[in-house]
DNA sequence: GTGAAAGCGCTAACAC
DNA sequence: GTGTTAGCGCTTTCAC
């Protein structure tokens, strides 16, 4: 193997005949008018000749600017944080801009570690798509370190950090408002982990529109310390044996949620939607080729990523953190899941 | 807001009354043995007290080492490449290594723009998951640069670069074998896009088993540009309309292509598995709730990212780059989609 | 064991 | 218009 030595602006500078500030300006859309066009040609063409790539980590210390955005995500397993980052991603590149991706699989030592590391990164800016209640000081630690920081999806009340997430008392009211339209009157929930306040507001939404319409779903709700289908079956299950009469309606608070819940209805031999009709969340891929198509809630997910960056580029460069929230409106997918309820 | 300054090994050592090399070496785990306890103890102290964050970026620019591994996918949706990155992440991590992850779309401009860069981030190394037969200057580009490369899960010929990636070859062959032994002799394949190894490998791997006992399913094979579940649906469609006899068991090169096949069958009043049998791959989530669930082949795809990421770290510390192939074995899961021929 | 000096590759400020 | 100089924050010689 050679020895390699990545050619610098020096050497293209060397080539070109010129110095190599000069060759920094050629190369800078921003600053190329500053130099005479004969010259910057002559510089392109020592450049493209020696293949030379401007060192951005050079660039970023000089500049102090990384041009690079850190993003904590749960788990990228999960299509919702994929189509997430997945907006994000396509924002960023249109400004030059790179994402660096963390997963911290719902844990806030891992939370942490990755704040760390993206500050010592110095990335430009941070969204924290994977907030939790947990997550306070790290969160006001970062802002306080004068670091542009945007809560994305997952949000926690009471820090001056803008939130750019979907409507979830909105989407819970869709859930209830549909149940209730098709007649439904017994209702339970099938409720996401309590210290993350998406769930908490689904469940609200939820609850709030029942109790306009006169109903309580009070006793029948069921708290998941994960959203999986595993779980939901589970829950599912004890909330089957804990009642008399089962609920009509299910809400569960995603999709694989829902899939555990219909999954422990068929071991009581009680069918979706004939027996009990069950809604999810998040429209995740395959939904709709399960048996039965699963009715949900749809989130404008990869809009909310675009939105998220937007909202972290506008403070990098403007000066002021503007302490809004952006709600974004998800809206309901009728499938074959939920049904009137059988007289 | 309060114009904010980071606050660097110089500030540090102004507290704690040193040089600020002699921060420096402190606080590197590998030099600190050369600095006494005592003053050790006072500069930690200090970094402590101001929250001192060494700036990775300078470190980078002064060691030539950023720490940071390019990583090309496809696209992050796909489950599969999702996984493949949560073992690509989780070895990094250990290794005090972070992903730069970007997605190509399966386009070749993406992945020339996204190579170039991770060259331009002085990246200590890539690991392309997103190999396509176009991509093959590009590669070759990026090994002459004298950057460490690894191909993984899609890779192509000819190239001194190692790959890690599934034995699709076996793959294809443990989807014939399966169908054989359930007593199949009429079948087809929906075949993934012609320019990607992956496909390639999985039709040979199935056509060659067939061969083997006796069987050619030549006319019975399908390209599609994208392996979506629409594209396979129109495939299947066109696949019955050209036989008299339908084929009584279908290899389709992904899940998504399988559920897109066994619809096109509901369409045409074909049941899976009792009329047609479908095996996928991959295994991705939800199959198993699907109805039929899922017979498929499930590849160790975290194991895949976790070996590339392994052999590019090797390939850092190392100088050699050893042009391996390293094959991970796929397995067969057997569900409800799959079922003996009828009489 | 610690400090001083130099330099990684780039670019901003200044000089001419 | 272009060159010169200096410095981003760190680490690595080399002194002492």
């Amino acid at each position: 193997m050679t020895a390699h030595r990545t050619t610098t602006a020096k050497d293209v500078a060397a080539v070109a005949g010129v110095h190599p500030s000069t060759v920094s300006r050629s190369l800078d859309p921003l600053r190329a008018s500053l130099v005479r066009e004969e010259t910057r040609q002559r510089v392109i063409a020592a450049a493209n000749e020696l293949n030379y790539r401007p060192d951005l980590i050079a660039s970023g210390l000089r500049r102090q600017r990384t041009h690079t955005i850190g993003v904590l995500v749960p788990d990228l397993g999960n299509p919702v944080f994929a189509e997430f980052t997945g907006g994000i991603n396509r924002r960023l590149e249109r400004a030059d801009y790179t994402a660096i991706l963390l997963e911290t699989q719902n844990q806030h030592e891992r939370f942490q570690t990755g704040a760390r590391l993206l500050s010592e990164r110095r990335v430009d800016g941070i969204i924290s798509g994977a907030t939790r209640a947990g997550d306070r000081r790290t969160l006001r630690q970062l802002v306080q370190s004068g670091i542009p920081v945007v809560m994305a999806m997952r949000w926690i009340r009471g820090l001056e950090i803008p939130i750019v997430a979907n409507d979830d008392l909105r989407g819970g009211a869709l859930a209830a408002e549909h149940l209730i339209s098709l007649g439904h009157r017994r209702l339970a929930q099938l409720h996401g982990a309590d210290d993350i306040e998406t769930f908490r507001e689904r469940g609200i939404g939820f609850h709030g529109t029942l109790a306009r319409a006169g109903i309580d779903d009070a006793d029948q709700v069921r708290y998941a310390k994960l959203q999986t289908a595993a779980e939901a079956r589970k829950l599912m299950r004890a909330l089957l044996q804990a009642c008399d009469e089962p609920p009509t309606g299910i809400f569960a608070h995603n999709d694989l949620m829902a899939v555990g819940a219909i999954e422990a209805l068929k071991e009581q031999s009680l069918r979706c939607p004939e027996d009990v009709s069950v809604i999810g969340f998040n429209d995740m891929p395959l939904t709709e080729h399960l048996a039965p198509p699963l009715t949900t809630i749809r989130m404008p997910t990869a809009e909310i990523g675009r939105v998220a960056a937007e909202t972290v580029l506008s403070m990098i460069d403007g000066a002021s953190s503007p302490a809004v929230t952006i709600s974004l409106q998800p809206r309901l997918v009728v499938r074959g899941s939920t049904a009137p309820p059988r007289r």
